[in-house]
DNA sequence: GAATCGCGTATTGTTGACAATCTACAGTTA
DNA sequence: TAACTGTAGATTGTCAACAATACGCGATTC
């Protein structure tokens, strides 16, 4: 039996993970503060549940590593050091690598979606930084990683992503007005959706090395000017 | 003032951690088989604690993959499909890979360290091989692979990893006799140290390619003959 | 005879209360 | 004045009871 059209199953996923996506979207659009502590009865009131599924959700983004757990203490939203912004670009770089060459082995009509995809959010990202909406920039920065490394249909290797995602929206937020080149950020993506589109292994290899490594420079050059500690 | 000899910090981390982690050595070491539910109340009595450090437990193993939960159901133990196999080692491959990379840009000095660590377990390999005990010889090999990634001192790479590895021993585990040739095991993993103590950057990659090539074979060779569905 | 409906049971999901622990501050003493 | 000790407050960690949901089986109907 076809269920009609516009029914869907009401809460099929577990309440927690409502609780955690939500939590999450706060934290990376900086509703909290860095190193500021998160009272788990004051957040239950307010998202109108118990302590319980609100726990499971800390619990969740502990693991993610966006939030930190200190023994009978609670937990704090993580507060990012430029070793931190070093690991979470090193590990983004390795995915991505593993996503180029997995997409580049796969059907090339497939490929050629995952293009589509990639060229949408690009132009969306373009007007927003004609808008200078940092918000929505870093959203889509993410976005346009997120689905390039989704073409690989690897869910495990998605789910890595999404984590690695999350926390560099953190990083990215700390940048803010600092970013240098604001124009370099389309330029670089078009590059990487250019040489997918070529499939020029070397030289997407080469374009996703140079990406990570000049972010991790734009993010660690002036500490003093963003959020992230020494 | 320096805590004297003999003194350590009682319970320091989180109970559901504890909890945590003797459950996934036990999942991983195959004492619940494949798909079977896991009773909350029953393991419960069981650990002598309650639901709600169990239900986080549980949940944080859920998330690590290792268990499935389902809305109103409960946790089920993961069965791994030829298709979770090959997602698993694609995702090892990536993260060896920027391992291999990582510690050949590292002190020469931290890499003989590394190394040292290797040749031990290594070695132990070979006496399990000898006595022909699986549980022992899949513990020494994710720890051979746990340990090479641990010299980068990515903490995320790290954790990364530490998943993925719990997942392979399942693997592993579903595998036991079913494995080919028992001398290759130590074989490869010799390579490896050795191509590693050589900083023969090209060799290592392409030896750590072949070994997780050859493991999802040996994998998803028989998969009748394994607990692995197809 | 096959499909459907309804009930019973088992299990999870949620809640509120209680216990344990930590930090901060004030009081005390050398 | 500086350092230590004890208390107060707040917050988390744990627990047991309650509510909601899904599955399996038998009765019923066409």
């Amino acid at each position: 039996m076809a269920a009609p059209e516009g029914m869907f199953v009401l809460e099929g996923r577990p309440t927690a993970q409502l609780i955690a996506d939500q939590l999450r979207e706060l934290i990376v659009q900086g509703a909290f503060s860095p190193g500021q502590q998160v009272n788990e009865s004051a957040l239950a009131s307010q998202l109108n549940t118990s302590r319980g599924p609100l726990r499971e959700a800390l619990q969740r983004l502990c693991q993610e590593g966006i939030l930190v757990s200190k023994r009978n203490r609670g937990v704090f939203v993580l507060e990012l050091s430029t070793q931190d912004v070093k690991e979470i670009y090193a590990v983004r770089e390795a995915v991505e690598l593993a996503a180029a060459n997995t997409l580049l082995d796969s059907d090339p009509e497939h490929v050629a979606d995952t293009c589509r995809e990639l060229k949408g959010i690009i132009r969306n990202m373009a007007k927003q930084v004609a808008a200078s909406d940092w918000q929505a920039i870093a959203r889509l920065d993410m976005q346009f990683h997120t689905a390039f490394v989704s073409g690989t249909g690897n869910t495990r290797l998605i789910r890595i992503y999404e984590t690695l995602a999350a926390e560099s929206r953190m990083c990215i937020l700390s940048l803010e007005v600092a970013y240098p080149r604001i124009d370099a950020l389309v330029q670089e993506h078009q590059m990487i959706l250019d040489l997918l589109e070529a499939r020029d292994r070397g030289g997407l290899q080469q374009a996703i090395k140079r990406h990570m490594q000049k972010a991790v420079e734009d993010l660690t050059a002036s500490p003093e000017a963003t959020g992230i500690t020494a």
